[in-house]
DNA sequence: CACAAATTTCAGTAATTCCTGAACTTTCAT
DNA sequence: ATGAAAGTTCAGGAATTACTGAAATTTGTG
C-alpha cells in the first residue's frame, strides 16, 4: 500500500468502494485497478504486498477476475510466477463486461421469463402479471438483439455513430426520403 | 406467500437472486418483483403478508425502491394507507435505472477520474497510470453524452434504430455520399 | 385536540460474506 | 525422482449486512 502513489492509491480505493455496490467485493475491485494501471503485469506476491492482502485472498480474487476474463494470465520468460495484466483497451474491458454480464444475469432472467410466458395463466391476476413479463421479456431481448449487432460494428463506426448522438433521427429521416423516392 | 400463484412466485424469486448479485438486497428485489405485477397498488401490509417479511423490513424496502424512483407512492380513496405501484413500461424502467445507476455510480467515477488526470504525473508509472484512466473517462465521457442524447429520441425512433441494428453501418456510408455529392 | 392507525426508526441479533493462516497440491528445476 | 517455490483450498473467525420487534413518530379523523 505504501509503494503505491497517491494517485494510484485514490484509483484503488474508488473502485473498492463502487466493485462493493456491484456484485463483485472490494478486494477484488481493487485488485483489477491495480492491475489496471499497472505498466508492466503483476504477479500475486506483488499485489498482495502493495494492498497488503493476505497471499490466498490474491489468490481466490484473480480467480474471480480470470472468471470475469478482465484480466489476463501471462508468463514472463525466466519467471516462473504466474503475471496478470489487464486489457487495456477501455472498449475491450466494456464489452467483455457486457458479455459476462449477459451471460450471467440476463440470459437466466429471459429464460426465467420465456418460461413464464409459456404457462397458460389461471386468473387474471395471473394473466397480468404475464403481461408485465412480456413487456419486460420483449425490451431485454429486443436489446440484446441489438447489441449483439453493435457489437459487429467496427470500432470506427461504432465511435462514429455515438459522436453523432440524436442526429441520427435526421439521418433515418433522410434515409427514409431516399428509399420512398427510390435509392437502393 | 401462499397467497401468491407459483407464477409469481417464480418471478419473485428470481429478482431476489438477481437482486442480491446486484447491489440491491434479496427482499427489495423481491418487494419490487411483486410490486411490478400486481395488477393493483400494494400497501405495506399486503407485501408484508404476501412475501412473510416483517412490516419493518418493508418499510425499509420501500423507501429504498422510492429513492430508486423504482416504485411510485400512491392513496387510494377512503384509505388512509399508502399503496405503491411500479410503472409497467418497460422503457421507462430502464431509463429511470440508467440514470440512477448513472447519478450514483458513474457521476462520482467521472469526477474521480477527472480530478486524477488533473494531477501533474511525478513518475513513468504515473504517467502510464493516467493514460489509462485516460482511456477510461473518455470512453465513459462518450457513452454518456451518446446516452443523453438517445434519451432525447422519441420511443418510436429509438425502436426503429434498434431493430436496424447493424444495418445503420450502411446508412452511414450512405449519408457520407450523399453528403459528400452536394446533399442537404 | 385527542386518539388510533399507519409508518418509521433503531438497537440488538441473525445471517451472510469476507478474509486469513495453515495445510495441501501442483509445478518445475536440478 | 526430489525438493523448494508457487499456487490453491478450506475451516474458522472477523466484519459486514440484513432483519426483526419494540418504541417512537407522524398522519389523518372525529
Amino acid at each position: 500500500m505504501s509503494s503505491m502513489s497517491p494517485l494510484v492509491r485514490s484509483f484503488v480505493a474508488h473502485f473498492g468502494e463502487m466493485g462493493s455496490r456491484w456484485g463483485i467485493n472490494r478486494t477484488v475491485g481493487q485488485i483489477y485497478a491495480l492491475i489496471f494501471v499497472s505498466p508492466a503485469p503483476l504477479n500475486a506476491d506483488d499485489i498482495a504486498e502493495k494492498l497488503e492482502f493476505s497471499r490466498s485472498n490474491v489468490s481466490m480474487g484473480l480467480k474471480e477476475l480470470q472468471s470475469w476474463r478482465l484480466v489476463r494470465l501471462r508468463h514472463l520468460p525466466g519467471d516462473r510466477r504466474e503475471y496478470f495484466e489487464a486489457p487495456g483497451d477501455a472498449w475491450e474491458v466494456f464489452r467483455t463486461l457486457a458479455e459476462e454480464r449477459r451471460r450471467r444475469e440476463i440470459e437466466p432472467t429471459l429464460s426465467m421469463l420465456r418460461n413464464a410466458l409459456l404457462e397458460t395463466p389461471t386468473s387474471d391476476d395471473d394473466r397480468f402479471a404475464q403481461e408485465r413479463m412480456r413487456g419486460m421479456h420483449d425490451l431485454i431481448d429486443l436489446m440484446m438483439n441489438w447489441f449483439d449487432d453493435v457489437q459487429r460494428l467496427d470500432a470506427q463506426t461504432l465511435a462514429k455513430l455515438m459522436k453523432m448522438g440524436s442526429k441520427v433521427q435526421k439521418l433515418l429521416e433522410l434515409a427514409g426520403k431516399v428509399k420512398s423516392s427510390g435509392g437502393s
